[in-house]
RNA sequence: GGUCGGGUGGCCGAGUGGCUAGGCAGAGGUCUGCAAAACCUCGUACGGCGGUUCGAAUCCGCUCCCGACCUCCA
């Protein structure tokens, strides 16, 4: 079994080996939300697929230092020069709260969402305005290398200078240099503070007008957006670090001008290995929160209106795991398209997999169980499981040998596979293998699983099932199906088989 | 317009020169008091037109369609 690991790295195009700056460690930066309003299922789609990757890096046995900022400062909307405004400011106006207020509510909603997806919580999730001093200290940083200029108390990186001493701008993103520069001309006479059309801000002079600002040696003002990622991962993760996650949306500008930077500040490539996930669609069309100039509509759904059905867009509500199960289905590069069938399905399958896994617990390996085919082919569907997340985390390919091991499952389960043909220490291997697989990699959980009350439900239905056992050995079949269908009104399904009757949750 | 990525069976989605994932839905069967669940069997799909090759969904060319990015975006 191979063991090693491959990574698409954007940057380069090219699928390569995985190989950390410090051995057994790992630091991996993620972009995180801007908290100016509640965060979609889109949103969602990246930190669920670097969840998986943290996940899986952890498994493997590496010490992963996972930093995802929160961006609360900084993100301009439209141009500097136009009608520019703070996000997070100008949403404070609207509603009649302090920015630190918009802010904190997002930010737990945020949290709030990633905990119902099960999503683990990065090591460290720092704040662009907690880092404020950071952020200075590295645009004075950029401006004693040269690669930035003041105009008018804001100042600017200076790209034809980048592109000049190291050659790397437009990289990440494929552009042409001369394309870029030649592209966006037009644009020019909105921006005269700039030297040159593809220079950005990294400090931004602010008026009164402005609720968020900072005194700095050059104005009172706020950071440039691409900033603070620059900054916090360099103070977290060291000026060269090993993985580097985002959308592929932030690809450019966002994470084209933190390379920008961190050359400028530290004079190197921050990131060994760039990765970018793809977006979530919604009828064929990017999920995004920007309204449809035409329609005015925004092509996007929350994650509580998926979860609690409150929507106009599906049929009914799919729970988180059933969203997160989806994500699974599908691999963190490809667009992935959110309609109702394929919920539908993926909701079914998730359960047939949960259920699998219980059914597999029970399993017993006979006294005289002795390693054969059927052994060889278990463990065989194991090791593929491994390798398909050794390359580039393919969460479906690995998803799919699980199936093909929970049709063993049930085999062996309802006797039509022999039980004796497999060894005790694979039968072993399998349950550990699936419990690793389905909750600490893939990070599903139980959703059926009742918790603190399980055991008196486990219990109450034990003796409802028993209930019913006396009944049908009486053939009291009116008793019987009264039972069933009542369980099924309440959207609890009774599943009879040989070896007796077990229920679950759903109908 | 420029750049990049796609078009796979009813739906969602892997794969990427020969061994033709998986999930859901559908058909038939086994089991069952009847069902459900589970299991077994079944569908030979890769936008179109050419080309390379013993062989292409997979490589090349052309073409049609879709999406993303091009300084708001996960």
């Amino acid at each position: 079994m191979n063991n090693e690991l491959y990574i698409y790295n954007s940057f380069t195009r090219e699928r390569e080996k995985f190989e950390p700056l410090h051995e057994g460690h790992i630091g991996l930066y993620v972009c995180g939300p801007t908290v100016y309003s509640d965060v979609h299922l889109g949103n969602c789609r990246t930190f669920v697929s670097f969840d998986i990757v943290y996940r899986y890096l952890t498994y493997l046995g590496y010490k992963v230092r996972y930093v995802r900022n929160i961006t609360d400062v900084g993100h301009l909307e439209g141009d500097i020069d136009s009608d520019a405004e703070d996000k997070i400011s100008k949403k404070a106006r609207l509603e009649q709260l302090e920015p630190m207020e918009i802010v904190h509510k997002y930010t737990l909603g945020f949290r709030d969402i990633m905990h119902l997806l099960n999503a683990l919580p990065p090591n460290i999730e720092p704040t662009a305005t907690g880092h404020i001093i950071e952020q200075i200290e590295m645009v004075s940083k950029i401006l004693e290398n040269g690669f930035g200029y003041i105009k008018n108390g804001s100042v600017y990186f200076d790209t034809p200078k980048f592109v000049k001493e190291y050659g790397v701008y437009g990289k990440l993103s494929g552009k042409q240099i001369e394309e870029l520069f030649t592209e966006t001309r037009e644009a020019l006479k909105k921006q005269d503070e700039k030297n040159h059309p593809s220079d950005f801000a990294i400090w931004i002079k602010a008026d009164e007008r402005h609720l968020m600002r900072w005194p700095s040696p050059w104005s009172v003002g706020f950071p440039g957006w691409h900033l603070e990622c620059s900054a916090m991962s360099t103070k977290y993760l060291g000026a060269q670090f090993d993985i580097h996650g985002g959308g592929m949306d932030l690809q450019f500008p966002h994470h084209e001008n933190e390379i920008a930077q961190n050359y400028g500040a530290c004079g190197s490539m921050p990131v060994r290995y760039w990765m970018h996930g793809n977006m979530l669609l919604l009828n064929g069309r990017k999920m995004s929160k920007t309204p449809d100039p035409i329609t005015g509509k925004s092509n996007s759904i929350l994650p509580l209106e998926l979860f609690t059905g409150q929507n106009e867009i599906f049929s009914k509500a799919y729970s988180p795991m059933t969203m997160r199960f989806f994500m699974l289905q599908c691999h963190y590069r490809s667009t992935l398209d959110l309609t109702d069938a394929a919920l539908l399905a993926a909701e079914k399958g998730y359960r047939r997999l949960m259920d699998a896994y219980k059914a597999l617990q029970q399993l017993q390996a006979p006294a005289n169980a002795e390693a054969a085919q059927l052994d060889q082919e278990i463990n065989g569907l194991i090791d593929q499981a491994f390798e398909d997340m050794n390359d580039d985390f393919n969460t479906p390919k690995a998803l799919s040998r699980l199936f093909e091991l929970v049709a063993t499952i049930n085999g062996i389960k309802d006797g039509h596979l022999p039980a004796d043909r497999v060894s005790a220490a694979t039968l072993q291997r399998l349950k550990e293998v699936f419990q690793h697989f389905i909750f600490d990699i893939f990070g599903l959980l139980d959703e059926h699983d009742g918790g603190q009350d399980g055991q008196t439900v486990d219990g109450l239905m034990q003796l409802i099932i028993n209930i019913r056992k006396e009944a049908r050995e009486r053939k009291d079949w009116g008793t019987s199906d009264q039972i069933r269908d009542a369980l099924k009104d309440l959207e609890i399904q009774l599943k009879d088989s040989k070896e007796g009757t077990s229920w679950a949750k759903g109908s």
